[in-house]
DNA sequence: GCAGGCTGTCAGACCGGTCTGTCTCGACCC
DNA sequence: GGGTCGAGACAGACCGGTCTGACAGCCTGC
């Protein structure tokens, strides 16, 4: 039952474009900020139905099950959050390969920091679930992985000898540092890329500043003034 | 792994010696095998009592609500995993104060290689629950902390500069781990274990083998074969 | 222009199931 | 016989999902 998911919007209806916002629309909005901020076991569909203005039926109509409906939420995450956000942030800061590998983290540092820091969907997600063959389980798999494409892109810019088990390496440092910010720890992207660092120097990729020569304490501290105000991941 | 390792049964009733098991030892031993496979959101109360045999108003009168029998499964947790798996495992294998550190890795890899992997539970309930103050949150986050305790103290024997930063850094290799485990990737203690020895590297902490020879991928690959004599379980 | 039909929408009642937590009753055991 | 316990009914809330009824905009035929 749980199977068949369509990946396109499916009427292909041509409407009046000055409609302010289709009944679709905001289902998938509020659908996006309240699973952002709350997982989707702790939000019901008649939150979602309230929240966004738009009868029940409405939405079964759109969605065939809350499933369906949390399986375009994280679709809209990588599209939002990873794509839009992530990488794009990162592609756009000129520098080196190594640079751009550790700019993540500088990403990461704004993104702890913010009051709505909401954690990594994916990885919530994925835990949430204790399921394995579960579908929104499973998404999230591919989800998590298509993360590592894009790092696997990088390192292999980067010219590292194996360019996956970096990427799975460098992964494990983001997904590390996610829980810990989680946890409260406001630092952890400074942390973790550091130990990024390390992990450049050791694969021959050079980077602007070596961190030899700093102790780790004041690496972290140092580097924690750089930090401000992240976009909201929405669009569309 | 029904160890019976109650520290202090609060009731000190007086009960023949002979009574198998008492109603709050089943109650707590089978909320420790659900909530560690299912969470605490995917169990509920009424399959803690079915499983463990004992009558719903027994659990009440033992513990006033769900949340208190949740808060008593995360002590047992840290008792049974943290103190009585994680450390003791560590603590028996002789060695230097770094080779202890990347012993945790290798606890791990047997850990991960399980067919009943289960997740931390603490990372789990963290991220199941959404609402920063709720007190089973707040019990997860402090539960986490006493790891760290455990980590800064095997961090100031091996003299590292910043024992807490430190012990932080550590954790967020180990957070990472179990959550590319929980993704699925089985070697994911090998490739912390590798940045692990970096950051060991960098503090001046001596380890037996020096990584700077080795290219990273075979390091992963030949523990990876070291590994799969132990393993007790298979996956998939 | 206008009637009528079609479609998408909103509002809310409703259903069966599950959740936490309460309560009763009867059996058992010191 | 009093205290403890197992079995299970029960209440009230909430869940995902269905269904009805009314309405508003658009297309088409007259």
């Amino acid at each position: 039952m749980a199977a068949s998911i369509s990946n396109r919007p499916e009427t292909p209806r041509r409407r009046t474009a000055v409609r302010s916002a289709t009944a679709r629309e905001r289902i998938d909005e509020t659908a996006y900020e309240l699973f952002s901020e709350r997982g989707v076991r702790g939000v019901g569909v008649d939150e979602v139905v309230a929240r966004s203005g738009v009868a029940k039926m409405t939405l079964y109509r759109h969605y065939p099950s809350k499933n369906h409906l949390v399986l375009a939420f994280l679709r809209r995450r990588e599209e939002l959050w990873t794509r839009g956000w992530l990488q794009k942030e990162v592609e756009q800061r000129a520098g080196t390969p190594g640079e751009r590998l550790l700019a993540i983290f500088e990403v990461f540092d704004k993104w702890f920091r913010r009051a709505d820091f909401e954690g990594c969907s994916f990885i919530n997600v994925l835990l949430e679930i204790s399921e394995a063959k579960h579908p929104v389980r499973v998404a999230t798999v591919a989800h998590l992985a298509a993360i590592r494409v894009f790092l696997r892109r990088l390192a292999e810019e980067a010219g590292v000898a194996n360019p996956e088990g970096f990427a799975r390496q460098w992964h494990i440092l983001m997904k590390g540092s996610i829980v810990a910010a989680s946890e409260g720890d406001r630092e952890a992207a400074l942390r973790a890329r550091e130990l990024g660092r390390l992990l450049l120097n050791h694969e021959g990729v050079p980077t602007v500043q070596s961190p030899s020569r700093s102790r780790p304490g004041n690496a972290v501290a140092a580097a924690s003034v750089a930090a401000r105000a992240a976009p909201k991941t929405r669009r569309r």
